[in-house]
DNA sequence: ATTCGTTATATTTTCATGAATATAACGACA
DNA sequence: TGTCGTTATATTCATGAAAATATAACGAAT
């Protein structure tokens, strides 16, 4: 491909993968990123601004990470001495784990392929 | 990951890749399905109907295409007596073979993780 | 010269997604 | 009992991307 491109431009090969259901989105580069900040920041909220993302979206992901999962992935306590708060569970931290691994093989694929095409 | 899935629902591994320079998108699968009906129909216009897309965009995304590499992939006519059309160069045919052959090894990659992590 | 189907291009309209905004519920603690 | 920061939830608003619409240019053929 790389005689076929301008000379005076760059490129990169780039992607993106996700695991889905057949009504909804399951996980993805995003909602790593969120699963990343709520183990940080013990909070839904926290979260969301530290990435700069609105509440409502976050907590629907929140909801829709759980809601397609065996057992919870995220256990949130409404109330209390500091408002409430949200902890990942064993299960989320699993879920983490390996959705980074698959996201460092894409990303070494990536890499590969680059090298053979660009 | 499939421990943590409900399993009543049915999961799927999917993804997308693609060719960017610094400011515009400039090879992916909606690209190429593009420049297989151009090949079939000889025209823009018939290509982006027989694939449902406007020919705004259709028209746009072969000049984006064009405005990007080294030597034309499509070249077009105005007027003449069928009122013009267009063609896949050499170059165009290249960058259809290559880019197919790069979502193969995507999608054999991707059936792989899936049957690995699903 | 007129017609015809296409390319070329600008402008307006639609639509979907996420952001903003608002409000209630919650429960420990002072 | 009142406060506080959070979760939970509904509703409105903003924005960007694609669709729809409109119009001009083109050039071979009649």
């Amino acid at each position: 491909m790389k005689d076929l491109l301008r000379p005076d431009l760059t490129f990169r090969l780039t992607g993106r993968l996700w695991v889905e259901s057949e009504q909804d989105r399951f996980m993805g580069i995003g909602r790593l990123e969120l699963l990343r900040h709520i183990q940080q920041h013990g909070s839904i909220s926290k979260a969301a601004q530290a990435m700069d993302m609105s509440y409502k979206r976050a907590w629907d992901l929140v909801s829709s990470l759980n809601a397609q999962s065996a057992s919870p992935l995220v256990l949130t306590q409404t109330g209390g001495k500091r408002g409430g708060g949200t902890v990942v569970t064993p299960e989320g931290e699993e879920l983490i784990a390996e959705f980074e691994a698959l996201q460092a093989r894409f990303q070494a694929f990536l890499a590969a392929e680059a090298a053979r095409v660009l």
